[in-house]
DNA sequence: GCCGTTTTCGGCCCGACTGTTTTCAGTCG
């Protein structure tokens, strides 16, 4: 693990802890802040601390840089260490079961002496919750389905499962009477690449009384397993496979505030609403309001008011009434998007439209599906101007790497089809491996002969970061490489590949004309969004490709085309969206 | 704990739902 994410885990147990003492609750918040910021940072925490550069970091305030220039420079915080040990380790993990809060685990720990997950669960068994305050027979039932949860590995899901369930329920709600608009919001929306649950908003017409009807015919879904809760406006499911899924019902008026606020993420949202106080407003589900008005009033009910929205309808009105653009979902998470919008300067990002060709993609030649043929038959048919077909080197002896005397075969093969196919451009390359020392797999004298090279590191995954850094770099520094293919090696929820220290290998690879790739094909998803953006930053071209084995594989593009996104890519900054002549002048250019 | 062209002190986002409550605390997103 990384300093930057070592120091993430210690300020996330920190804020855990400072929450289970019951210490001000903003004291927990600003270092779990500190604890996100740590984590998405594009560059080693050293590097601030010996410069001075991390008294610039927003965020960060005296006691954090404290601990952090501790942990720097000896390996450890005695602040962070006596916080930590002022109550048993085991509550900490805790706070991770679903419907179990600081409150309650302070109390079991301080009324029944429990002091981690075991010995709660032991405690439900054996009857020993009964007669704590606040906690009945569901309260205690809902806290052991918890822990089965937590422990049956719950929690998140791959983007990638999770798209089709919402996408049907989604037509269900559609289909629902009374719905008169639905849509997915939350992370899915934002197209993180995992889903901690599926939210949907559905629309009911201003006079419409059906919310509860409608409310209650969702949670009556074939695949619904298990109705976790249920009202007038809001119902929570669990579908087969352990998914969640909330469902919003909102007047139609109000559906532009519900999306923004089911959206998210919680960060943006946090940011926004702040903002929305400097002016005089404040911002909520269902709309922005003034906040004169709208304090007035709630006083007077003591709910949530019923007075006029400054702004409710659509998400466009409320980011213009707060003197912004709209931003895309992808964005919002705050790092740095709602500046952006205020300056009128949000980046006009990529869409799968925009790109012309696939530079990463398998035929049988080595572990692929599918012949060059029906590659380029299917690349055709998605309006491709060019693929690339990059099958396996030789030290890939599992996935049938090619020999020099198979790749030079192969190389003809691929160039009669391209010379027998119309309509486009294809182009043989291969996939080289990065060997652990930075070689590659093939001497110049092959490389040569390819019409471009794509290198990606495949074994030797578990390097330490000098390692990792030289080893990519060398990569860089050859003449005939173009792209380096998943960068990582990361596979999301397997293995996280190989530590790289980016900030220096962006700053050669900018320099020689080199691409990364983002590749799309999952679990990849390699550059992820967070480097990607680095990336970009330090003027570093992309390129978004399936690493297709089959034809069907070239479906997963807008996977990678979501991390482009996110990271705030144009179609300006990735190579394959250009037009075949301005692509091979960027392919040769190192030549 | 962090922050500041209104503030170095006094703020800091907001509502729904649940359960166990006779008016609210805890949890969640």
């Amino acid at each position: 693990m990384s300093l930057n994410n070592e120091l993430a885990e210690l300020f996330k147990t920190a804020a855990a802890v400072m929450e289970i003492k019951g210490e001000a609750v903003f004291k927990s918040i600003a270092f779990s802040k500190v604890a996100r910021l740590l984590g998405e940072l594009p560059f080693d925490i050293r590097k601030s601390v010996e410069d001075g550069s991390i008294d610039t970091i927003t965020g960060i305030g005296k006691s954090s840089r404290k601990i952090i220039e501790d942990v720097v420079r000896t390996g450890t915080s005695a602040d962070i260490e006596s916080l930590k040990s002022s109550i048993p380790e085991g509550l900490v993990p805790m706070m991770q079961i679903p419907s179990l809060g600081p409150k309650t685990i302070s109390m079991l720990w301080k009324q029944r002496g429990i002091t981690n997950i075991g010995e709660l669960t032991v405690a439900i068994v054996e009857g020993k919750l009964e007669g704590l305050k606040g906690l009945g027979e569901k309260k205690i039932q809902s806290i052991k389905d918890g822990i089965t949860m937590l422990t049956a590995g719950g929690g998140r899901i791959g983007l990638i499962n999770a798209l089709p369930i919402a996408e049907k329920l989604l037509e269900q709600v559609r289909a629902l009477k009374g719905v008169e608009r639905a849509e997915v919001a939350g992370s899915l929306r934002r197209w993180r690449e995992t889903i901690g649950d599926v939210d949907i908003v559905a629309a009911v017409s201003a006079t419409s009384t059906r919310g509860h009807d409608i409310s209650r015919a969702f949670t009556k879904f074939p695949q619904v397993g298990r109705v976790l809760g249920q009202g007038e406006t809001k119902s929570s499911v669990l579908v087969d496979g352990g998914l969640q899924v909330d469902l919003r019902i909102v007047p139609e008026e109000h559906f532009g505030a519900a999306m923004q606020y089911f959206t998210g993420s919680k960060e943006h949202n946090v940011t926004l609403r702040g903002l929305a106080q400097d002016k005089g407003m404040t911002l909520n589900e269902w709309g922005l309001y003034k906040l004169t008005e709208y304090d007035k009033a709630k006083k007077l009910t003591g709910k949530p008011p019923a007075v006029p929205a400054v702004a409710s309808r659509s998400e466009e009105d409320i980011y213009e009434a707060l003197g912004m653009d709209w931003i895309p979902p992808e964005l919002r998470e705050d790092r740095g998007e709602i500046a952006l919008a205020t300056a009128h300067k949000v980046p006009k990002l990529i869409v799968v439209k925009d790109i012309r060709g696939d530079l990463h993609s398998h035929t049988k030649a080595s572990d692929g599906d599918s012949t060059i043929e029906q590659m380029a038959e299917a690349a055709i048919a998605l309006g491709y101007e060019y693929l690339g077909i990059t099958d396996h080197s030789k030290s890939q002896v599992i996935a049938n790497g090619l020999s020099v005397e198979r790749l030079l075969k192969h190389l003809e093969a691929i160039r009669k089809v391209a010379a027998k196919i119309k309509g486009i451009k294809v182009l043989a390359s291969c996939e080289v491996d990065i060997l652990t020392d930075g070689t590659l797999d093939y001497g110049d004298e092959i490389l040569k002969e390819l019409d471009y090279v794509i290198a990606s590191p495949h074994a030797s995954l578990k390097q330490d970061p000098k390692k990792a850094t030289d080893r990519l770099l060398r990569a860089v520094d050859n003449r005939y490489v173009n792209i380096i293919g998943h960068p990582t090696g990361r596979k999301i929820d397997k293995r996280g590949g190989l530590p790289v220290e980016f900030e220096t290998v962006f700053a050669r690879a900018a320099k020689a004309g080199v691409a990364m790739e983002i590749n799309a094909g999952w679990p990849r998803l390699d550059l992820n969004d967070v480097n990607a953006r680095a990336a970009i930053a330090a003027g570093v071209m992309l390129s978004v490709n399936t690493d297709a084995h089959s034809i069907s594989d070239f479906e997963q593009l807008p996977l990678g085309i979501s991390v482009a996104r996110r990271a705030g890519a144009e179609a300006k900054n990735v190579i394959n969206t250009l037009d075949h002549t301005s692509l091979m002048k960027f392919l040769t250019r190192k030549r």
